[in-house]
DNA sequence: CTGATAAGTAAGCAT
DNA sequence: ATGCTTACTTATCAG
């Protein structure tokens, strides 16, 4: 609509001055420095010149509006990313905090127990391990012996 | 400037025909219902009654066009915030971690000692009780007695 | 028709 | 003058 009109007008420009150029008519005219405009300008009136101008304003406005919206959305999506990126991460670190959190417990266990037998062999006086009965050394051999619950899988993959 | 050029124009069909009524000269025209619009429309010529109309559609367009800029902040702001919170998460989670993690080499390195005890409680037979040296027992005791390192921080602060 | 949205236009601000 | 942003208008599209 707006583009049929601009054309018939360039035809009318045209046939006012025999310049050799078709008057500018595209939008090639928002592409030109002010120096090469000028050189375009000459034998127009005042307001053709003017006008000329404000359409060449029009023209680049066009374009700024563009990359003005082409930018708000590629801000948006540049949001979405970093936010699935940081949901990832979240992710990540729970399940680590889990299995990190797991092991504690174990091994929170496994000193409880060998608390419990120390104090029995505490209480028991300097010399109570002639009378500590076998079957508690045992036990705490066996504690001790569990293998360190395959020491975490973070970072470096042991041997 | 558009809302002067509409007060004129207000004023002219108001001297047309000689109504009660302002003619619906402002912007409340935007928010009468189409029954009611009708109501206002006797007596006014085709040409009239479709410019009418148009100035309500362009007059709500202008509302849609505004709510739509203001749905789009807030879509931004929304995205802003979970982003921020989810940083927030990510840095809560890591010191977590790193807590956590600190406390199982705590953990890790008591177990080890007590290990290397007990291979050799176990090393010397069932009977090395007796010959075992007394300063390995106080050491193991020693180790098993250090609390639980403030068994950690978090979810609920315990008393 | 109503509401929402993309594109174009103009005004305003900042450089 | 140039570029960007906002508000408004218009053209479309979906419901």
């Amino acid at each position: 609509m707006m583009t049929s009109e601009r054309s018939s007008k360039a035809l009318k420009v045209k046939r006012e001055c025999g310049e050799n150029v078709p008057v500018l008519s595209d939008s090639e005219l928002m592409s030109l420095s002010v120096r090469e405009l000028n050189l375009h300008l000459r034998g127009l009136s005042r307001e053709e010149v003017q006008k000329l101008k404000q359409r060449r304003r029009t023209l680049k406005n066009r374009g700024y509006a563009a990359s003005c919206r082409v930018k708000r959305v590629s801000q948006r999506e540049a949001l979405e990313q970093q936010k699935k990126e940081l949901q990832r991460e979240v992710e990540r670190l729970g399940v680590e905090n889990a299995g990190m959190r797991r092991e504690l417990e174990g091994l929170g266990a496994r000193l409880a127990a060998l608390q419990r037998f120390a104090r029995g062999l505490e209480s028991g006086g300097g010399n109570l391990l002639a009378t500590a009965p076998r079957l508690n050394t045992a036990s705490v051999i066996t504690i001790v012996k569990t293998p360190p619950q395959a020491h975490v899988q973070r970072e470096q993959g042991g041997s």
